[in-house]
DNA sequence: ATACCTGATACAATCGTTTGCAACAGAAAT
DNA sequence: ATTTCTGTTGCAAACGATTGTATCAGGTAT
């Protein structure tokens, strides 16, 4: 090696068992260091690996094992087609989640998958490549997360917990948070509110019904709703639209997400209607960038750090067998600039 | 199926085989729907696949085809341990790649790794599970890089391009990027710059002596420049203590990134500094969020879309065993409020 | 009647590991 | 001198697909 001229490459094991002048299968208990082979052998033939820069495929070893250290992250974009895998939210999920299951030696895979009938989740947890798999959100695909779950039991899910579920969700109570949001509003004096959200999925359905509980509650308040895309790009049409519509007739708004938000907003400021003076406005996510902004952001928190920690606790139960229930964390109100 | 039993589960072609009396290999090219097997055994046997909910083993194919389709994405934390794969650029990054991959039919797997030694990619790239590699940012490992590009071709890297430089990176022109945020700061009237970020790695210490060499044509204009880390927790601490030390020495600060522009904003904001008028900010990379921000963030444009289709670009042609050149972009100044 | 296609299917090798079981040498116990 | 361990190693069967080659029946051309 001194010269710097490289060995031959090895390509698998048995090359590497006549190198060393043993079998196959002493190099690969050699390799997995078991004590079962004698230490200097184990020693010569780790030495010999290393230097011929030798490491058995994977692919092989996982076929054979049966597991592959590989958990899917897939995300459904059920009713939101044009919804990137870029959009903030999922990535700080997915951030922390990667952070959290690359600690324990776990890969991540990710998969967006455009829901085009009822199997796409049943052709990836059955493709056999992975030990376990997280989804993230339900969309409108709640029916055959439900039916996957009933016999693939490594799988958690984020989203709304709803009653009688089989499957492992770990979410916020959506319903109690647009609760609060609302409630803030109402406090602040506003009475004629508006929400900002596509509630075509179960998670912003329950938001929007908690604040519409929270209206109710309040004699001579009324709340509207309003589609709003979640695509970055026509997001921000569709809220001019929606402010277009609104004129003066509106003094605090509930936007689904943090994003809708920060969108609204700058739209607001634009047309020179400030913040939280005329129009109060609440976001839901604490982003970490919702602090950063100015003025920073009023909104409903969801810990996603401590989200992705219990899926992540729950997904290795299930990886041991065991059974993990549903988590449902409980709201924050973030009361700072904006509302 | 009318009475919703399931079918006994299939486990592997053989038994469908066996199932629909053919042999194996017919199972395979049918569900592969080749041609060379008659038309009407071809339908019977994806009916019956279909019925009993059977998809072939990845792991058996793949070891059989000696291709994976799963591209690794790698971020190497060589100088800075804490920060997180949560990263907003390395996620807005991330999520363009997958958006481009992810339509070709390629699966992505995340790896954070924190080399301990010189064989951290080698470890990666013949791990076997992978048809190529892309690595996000060079930190500090550059000669790691370097070494690995020279005998695995599928291999895109995020980063700055040097002369001679094996690697094929895609990245922008950071020295160009540097020189024209500091020229923007100079040609409001700053002439008392500051420099925040962590230059330990070639691109942001090519920000910094792209600046260096925007102060240096400017008589009378200084730069100093502060070390700033990227981990989110430690950064704020930290630009809050560089703040301290310039006091009021400074009026304009070339941020190494967005998200310490963004901090460094809020931090002025908390102080009653005013930005842009007693001290101008820019930042670097226009993260999709610096436009939502108030103030809009004046920054250097890194294309991080284009970026991502160039990297997937290069990807492809070199697994398909063309060559690929690096790219270098050339960055934008893109004016907002902030300077 | 023989030779020659052609379309469809079966056979068997292969990918590179892991792992239960057999084998074997040398030492200790009888 | 035979038996019984004990510590190592080799052998060979999985794992579940893909794919080049052989086979074979039936039809057409000679």
């Amino acid at each position: 090696m001194e010269n710097g001229v490289k060995p031959a490459k090895i390509k698998n094991i048995a090359e590497l068992a006549r190198l060393a002048g043993v079998s196959a299968g002493t190099v690969s208990r050699a390799l997995a260091d078991m004590s079962l082979v004698n230490k200097e052998t184990r020693e010569r033939i780790q030495a010999l690996a290393r230097e011929h820069g030798f490491r058995p495929n994977q692919m092989a070893r996982r076929l054979r094992t049966q597991r592959t250290g590989v958990i899917g992250v897939v995300i459904p974009l059920g009713h939101e087609r044009r919804q990137h895998i870029s959009d903030p939210f999922f990535m700080t999920l997915f951030g922390y989640l990667a952070d959290e299951l690359t600690e324990s030696g776990h890969d991540l895979m990710l998969s967006r998958v455009i829901p085009g009938d009822d199997e796409w989740l049943d052709r990836i947890v059955d493709s056999g490549m992975l030990d376990g798999a997280l989804v993230i959100g339900q969309s409108d695909q709640s029916a055959v997360i439900e039916r996957v779950a009933q016999y693939y039991k490594p799988l958690v899910i984020w989203g709304s917990h709803r009653e009688g579920q089989v499957q492992c969700t770990v979410g916020v109570d959506n319903a109690a948070g647009g609760r609060l949001a609302a409630q803030r509003l109402l406090d602040r004096g506003a009475r004629r509110l508006a929400f900002f959200g596509d509630t075509n999925g179960p998670e912003i359905a329950d938001r929007l019904a908690g604040a519409q509980q929270a209206v109710a509650a309040m004699p001579g308040a009324t709340l509207h709703d309003f589609p709003t895309h979640l695509a970055s790009d026509e997001m921000a049409t569709q809220i001019s639209a929606n402010l277009d519509d609104i004129g003066d007739s509106v003094d605090g708004i509930v936007c689904a997400s943090d994003i809708i938000a920060m969108t609204t907003i700058r739209l607001l400021h634009e047309r020179g209607i400030s913040v939280p003076d005329r129009v109060a406005v609440t976001g839901f996510d604490d982003l970490p960038l919702s602090q950063r902004m100015v003025p920073q952001l009023t909104t409903v928190r969801q810990d996603i750090a401590a989200g992705a920690r219990a899926m992540a606790e729950a997904l290795r139960l299930r990886l041991a067998g065991k059974d993990a229930p549903s988590t449902v964390m409980t709201p924050e109100l973030i009361i700072r600039e904006s509302a």
